[in-house]
Parts: structure tokens; sequence; C-alpha cells
DNA sequence: AATTAATATGCAAAATATTGCATATCGCGG
DNA sequence: CCGCGATATGCAATATTTTGCATATTAATT
């Protein structure tokens, strides 16, 4: 589970709140490690009880209060052994491929209309990972050099948003071909 | 949850038992979809208690006796309920992003090892992946429109793989180059 | 003044998935 | 004859994720 040192890999970057993190997870690594609030906060209880992370409740004025969480100097090792251990090949369940896989129990005209919905999901990724990629781009080259690994993964979602529009585009047009003449 | 739907969709192609099915997992559907023999047993005992499948116990002479499942009439209607409901957009978790996304914090030489692992098994399953679209190529136009639609699920695997490699390819060049000179 | 949105946290239950164990038959090779 | 691999099925425990509920503050809008 990466859930874990996804946490301990924001914290390292900047010491935050539960809040935080789930916002920083819906902006960055929230492109390819989904986590629900529940989640996040339920993971921070469990990762201070190992001694990976320390906290530090904060009383604020304008907002609610909140704790502070950052790595320890266990929770810092955790992660250095994590990040050499081999990871596994990604497991991939994707409900969409599925349904075109038994696409013939149904019309054909679900189909596309679900292909419509996804399409537009997919291009609003797309335009958002392209915007992130101008202002790195745009960036002093000290700051790209310090931000290169996370462009890796930016890249990664470009290339594969790209590559999903391209497979729409066959699917499209496959499913406007009638079946047999 | 597709795990239901999609063992309705390969018992509506052909009746079989939990072995044959976690084979067809392996060998099709499990591109795109994954399961654990255990979660297929489970799942069939439960969708047999809800009714949507029913089944018959089979002595074999050379074989352990197997039970053999079918889809019922209130599967198939299930089934094709499922297919005019439109899905969530697939959720992401890759690991492999997670690590290099905190990729600074180890030795760049891991991350290029752990690159190389990735990279044959993504090799490995293009070439399955194009195999099996030779076959298909090769069929007869009428079989080839019968399998049009999980066709598109092939396609989607391939070129999902080309853009993992050309990712790949991005990452490595980006990893041999030192960050600052 | 009341509602909504954003901030901030969390429990409990249910659904799903994984891991480890357990069993049994058959054919083949050594 | 013993072990191995393929066939065939399943339970129990644990881990993980999701869903629903619950609460509280502040700022901005209506």
């Amino acid at each position: 589970m990466s859930l874990k040192h996804a946490i301990l890999i924001l914290l390292e970057n900047e010491p935050g709140s539960g809040y935080d993190l789930f916002k920083r997870f819906k902006t960055s690594l929230g492109y390819f490690w989904n986590a629900k609030h529940q989640q996040v906060y339920l993971e921070l209880k469990k990762l201070s009880e190992a001694g990976w992370l320390e906290f530090e409740q904060q009383s604020q004025d304008e907002r609610p209060d909140k704790k502070v969480y950052r790595v320890t100097t266990a929770g810092h090792r955790e992660l250095q052994d994590w990040l050499k251990t081999p990871c596994k090949p990604n497991k991939i369940n994707d409900t969409l491929l599925v349904k075109l896989f038994g696409g013939r129990f149904t019309e054909p005209e679900s189909l596309v209309a679900e292909m419509k919905r996804h399409r537009a999901t997919h291009t609003t990724t797309l335009s958002q990972l392209r915007a992130i990629e101008q202002t790195y781009l745009n960036l002093p080259a000290d700051q790209q050099a310090h931000y290169r690994l996370p462009y890796l993964t930016l890249r990664r979602g470009i290339l594969g948003e790209e590559a999903w529009l391209a497979w729409a585009d066959e699917v499209d047009s496959a499913l406007a071909t009638p079946p047999l003449p």
C-alpha cells in the first residue's frame, strides 16, 4: 500500500494538516494516487501511532484548529527503505473496458454516450496537466531541476491521456460503422 | 464494483466453472480487470445466492468435480441494466509514480533499476497483446465482426502499453542526465 | 438573518481485496 | 513411489477502500 508512503513524501516536502494533504492529493499526486479525506485522516493517525509522524495542535484565529504533522526520523528511514524496495506492476481495474468488452449485450448508443462522458473528463484532465506543464516550463532552470522527478510523473499523465483520447477516436469510429452491411 | 458484471459477461459468452473463469480472467479480461481466484469463487457464490447465476455439479472422470455456472434470466437483466448505467471514470493508483514523485529521497540508480523491471513487464504484455491482435486480424470477416468490441479493449491495451514505453524512454533519458552540471 | 461554500476533523459500518492456509485428484517424470 | 504442476474449490483473517453520518468555525452571499 502506497498511501502511507505518498503521505510521507508529501509531508517531507512540507509539513501540513490532514486537510492540507487532502488538497495536495487533489492537485498533485491525485492524478495518479487517489484518496478520500477519511482515508487520509485515518492513515495520519496510524502513521503517528507507528512513530513515523509527529504532530502539533495549532489553534488558529480565523479557522478551526488543526493538527500539523511532520515526518519523524523513523518515518524518513521507512520512506527511504520503501523507495529502495521493488514495487509490483500496477493493477488495472477499468470498468469502462469491462463494459465495452460486454458491449454486445446493449445498444451501441449506450456505448457511444458513455464514451462521450468519459472523453469529456479525459479532455479536461489533459488540459489541466498541460497547464501545469506550461507553469513548469516557465520556471528558472534551478527550479526545473528541483522538480524534475515530479515533472516526469506529469509527463506520464500527459502521455497517458493523449493515448486514451487517440484510443477513443478509434472506438468512436468503430462504433459509427455498422457491424455487417 | 464490476467484478460481478465481468463474471456475468464471461458466463454469457460461455458457461463455466470458477476455475475456467479464473483462467479467462488471466487471458482476456485480465488485461484490464484483475481478480484472484478466491475473489472469483466467493463472487460466484454470492451471485448464485442473489439469483443471477445457477450452477450444476459435474463429476468428471479425469479431473476433480466442478460446478458449472450459467447466467439466469435475472442475471441477464441485471447485466443489461448495468450496461446502461453510466460508470465513474477510472480510479488510478499507481505505486511506481508515487515512487518517482518522491524519488529525490533515494539514489537515481534505484529508480533506474525499478524502471528497468517495469519496462520488462510492459514489453512482455505489449508483445502478448500484439500476438492476440494478429490472431484477430487473421480471422474471417464475420468472426472479426463478432469480436469487434473485445477487439477495441485490446486496442486500448496496445495503445496504453505503447504510451507507457514511450514515457519510459523519456524517464530513462532524464535519469541518465545529471541534475545540474 | 439565513444559507452556502470552504475549512477542518473524525467514527462506524459496509464493501472489496489480499494473504495464508487447507484439501483433493490426476498425469508425468525421475 | 514420490514430488511436482495443473486442475479444482473453499474458509478465515486481515487489510484497504468506500459510504454515510456527524460536528464546528468562518466568510461571503442572498
